[in-house]
DNA sequence: GCGGATATTATTCAAGCGTATAATAAGGCC
DNA sequence: GGCCTTATTATACGCTTGAATAATATCCGC
């Protein structure tokens, strides 16, 4: 279609575009860095992709953040809350302590939490850590809350158990009850196809069992 | 000093340089892209980068390799073989089967293999399993190999205590194991300063003691 | 509904990327 | 010791990158 006389100084076309909230827009980046990075790496997330993916242009991510580097930040962030905060969910449903301590190891190697998808995305952050400093706060962060989470979990079933445990051997059970958790989450992460249904749950559970020197069956035996 | 008359057509000053042998000049290559990726992360290991850190400039690395992701496949290859056989190494030093086993787990959590370096580099590789699957295939010949390593050594120990576990039971401990591994070397590497001297390897050592169901004391009590 | 504030787009920039190609220094062989 | 192969350098190319800037569409308060 032939443009009308005047048209060298017409408007050039633009998108037309919807302006969000910062929460949501700020939400939507995030996100999007997070899909780049699963499904491309960490060098595949580059400011335009990520910002195709959230149904922007480039020039608005640097009006939410600083730059780069502060979102991926940010989006580090969101994936280690994410994380914890779906095992200390699923944990609060239990009525015992025994129970909660089961629902949080069993949650930790179960979908959601093992997923490919999330696995990725971590160890990308983690190799960052020795690079850029900031980042290692943020994994210190939900170390810390993680084996805290742990702890007191632990503390309260040996309370409910009558037995005595000092707080120095409660936090060794709890660093290699973390330990044993994060192993099996990422061996049933990356070789999936190894393990049958529910095969990594009660493997992680009879190693608990075994790990706080329970009777076998105390908390393996499928009690519902 | 001037140049003499006709100096226009005078070659330009190249550098002089050693011509390597095929071995070395690859393994120069590859020690260079770990040394990159540590420092820079994978993002900033770049051709030349490399080729800076090797000593030689940045054509020469299409000539020993087919194009820069190969090189990184070469060198998460050495990463991971390097990782696996400094603990079989340090194992089949010690005289009894308990022995072996025993060095086998300290070795794991113990540097050089707790190493932060070494954990950044493991990382960066991990999270591009999924984007390539020429990496995924890496990772699982080694994760076979480590697996087998612990099996073999477990089915060996067992043997030795007269001690009848089923060939499914010696697998399930062995996954166990080796989540715990993983799992301290992971906390061992990114949190070292929360840990004492030796706390991780005699936390290890108890928590193996533990997950076999052996007497407290069986593994970790020092004997040397 | 209208103006003014601003969230968003479009465009530009210099730097750096991986790769390709041509020139050249090095070293083994006779 | 000169020649011939080739490992290595140097340079160029086309693209992509993260960031800066200017133009503009959107929407809130009135």
């Amino acid at each position: 279609m032939p443009y009308p006389p005047g048209s060298q100084e017409m408007t050039v076309n633009r998108r037309t575009y919807h302006r969000a909230s910062e929460a949501e827009r700020r939400e939507d980046l995030i996100l999007a860095t997070l899909d780049c990075i699963a499904e491309y790496g960490i060098q595949g997330a580059t400011v335009r992709q990520i910002a195709t993916r959230a149904g922007v242009t480039g020039g608005l991510i640097r009006h939410y953040f600083a730059g780069k580097d502060q979102m991926l930040q940010a989006a580090y962030r969101k994936v280690m809350t994410g994380m914890t905060e779906t095992a200390i969910a699923a944990a609060i449903e239990g009525e015992t302590a025994k129970a909660r301590l089961r629902r949080f190891i069993v949650a930790n190697v179960t979908p959601p939490v093992t997923d490919p998808r999330t696995l990725s995305l971590w160890a990308a952050f983690i190799s960052h850590i020795q690079i850029d400093p900031s980042f290692a706060a943020v994994h210190r962060e939900n170390y810390f809350a993680f084996l805290e989470a742990l702890e007191t979990l632990l503390t309260a079933f040996f309370v409910e158990q009558n037995r005595e445990v000092s707080p120095k051997e409660c936090r060794a059970h709890a660093v290699a009850l973390n330990a044993l958790v994060d192993g099996l989450w990422l061996e049933g992460t990356l070789a999936a196809d190894m393990f049958a249904e529910k095969e990594l749950a009660e493997n992680a559970l009879v190693s608990v069992e075994a790990l706080l020197r329970l009777q076998p069956g105390e908390l393996s035996a499928d009690e519902r």
